[in-house]
DNA sequence: GTCTATAGAAAGATAGAC
DNA sequence: GTCTATCTTTCTATAGAC
């Protein structure tokens, strides 16, 4: 409690202020110096903290993107059943929950988040491809590839919620978690 | 067929190009250099043909949006009923697919999106809004309007399918209508 | 750790000849 | 309708003093 803005940690600071800015207009439209001004140094000292733009994205996104990996990299060990299904997408649900003020920036600057994962891209991608076929469940047929698809994209639903709306988490949650589980339980019927 | 890159309709090649540089690497990163490069003219030109970049943006999205709203519009004056949800629900189906080629640039550069809206956005907004309210049906409860905000995420999902594949649209349709509409049946169970 | 100053590149856009 | 040439602005990033 000695100072207004924090004692040491400006690059917790600088954190912050990137989130908030890169959240709010978009990752290539938000300047470094824009970063600098808002903490209140200059673009000088940011990058005495941050090497480049792209590490401060990657500081980031780096806990959201370790924590997906880390939920999808589930479906390697369990087998699958109804329950261990309802599980992990479950596990898939809490993590965008608790990640939703970084969401935004994941979702919307897919290009830039893509560029700065560089390297770990590779195994995101093969580690996301085999949670949603395992999602779809045994021998799955397309359209089953589809529903898996889709229940994910449901979940995501919980990134469309502004954060002061007055609905506990817990619903959101809940009500979004059954939600998907009805997507992929959803058949087409007949004809049509 | 007298020309390689057809005869006057620089315009039409212009737009071409821009959709797909937009699509692949965002709004943001893509330069009107680059777009004239690929159309085989200099930036001079395509300032000729459009006056500026975002209403090059403008240019590709339009359609679009009209379509959307033309859609969303239609719970004005239709009554609910489980019937008039799957109608709308399924046009609403049938837009994303139809404009699955613009679909990314939409989805991921809305920042830019919105700014090109400019004053066409509040009325957007609004229509939207509606339209989600309707979808929850009558008196909703805040999760029924989550729920809502799923299932149109739900259709969403068309859009991730890359269209070389070998699905028919037919299918994705049916597919994801019915999860859709899955999504806006479920209700979470007593406890939990 | 923070600053001033500036390098170097690239962007969007315009003027005016042809 | 298309070009060359150029303006103006802004960006990321660095050098070096304090």
């Amino acid at each position: 409690m000695q100072h207004e803005t924090t004692p040491r940690d400006t690059k917790a600071a600088i954190h912050r202020a990137a989130l908030e800015l890169f959240s709010g207009q978009g990752y290539e439209k938000t300047s470094l110096r824009e970063i600098a001004e808002q903490v209140g140094i200059t673009k000088a000292s940011l990058y005495y903290h941050y090497s480049s733009k792209q590490e401060l994205l990657r500081a980031i996104i780096g806990t959201f993107i370790e924590d997906v990996r880390s939920v999808m990299a589930g479906s390697d060990e369990l087998e699958w059943s109804p329950e261990s299904q309802r599980e992990l997408l479950g596990g898939y649900a809490d993590v965008i929950i608790k990640h939703r003020t970084t969401g935004p920036t994941l979702t919307r600057d897919i290009g830039a988040v893509i560029a700065a994962l560089d390297e770990d891209l590779g195994d995101l991608i093969a580690t996301s491809r085999r949670f949603q076929l395992w999602l779809a469940g045994p021998n799955p047929t397309l359209a089953d590839r589809l529903r898996a698809a889709a229940a994910i994209e449901c979940l995501g639903a919980a990134l469309s919620i502004t954060p002061d709306d007055d609905v506990p988490e817990s619903e959101i949650r809940n009500t979004l978690l059954e939600a998907a589980l009805a997507v992929l339980a959803s058949r087409t019927p007949p004809t049509n």
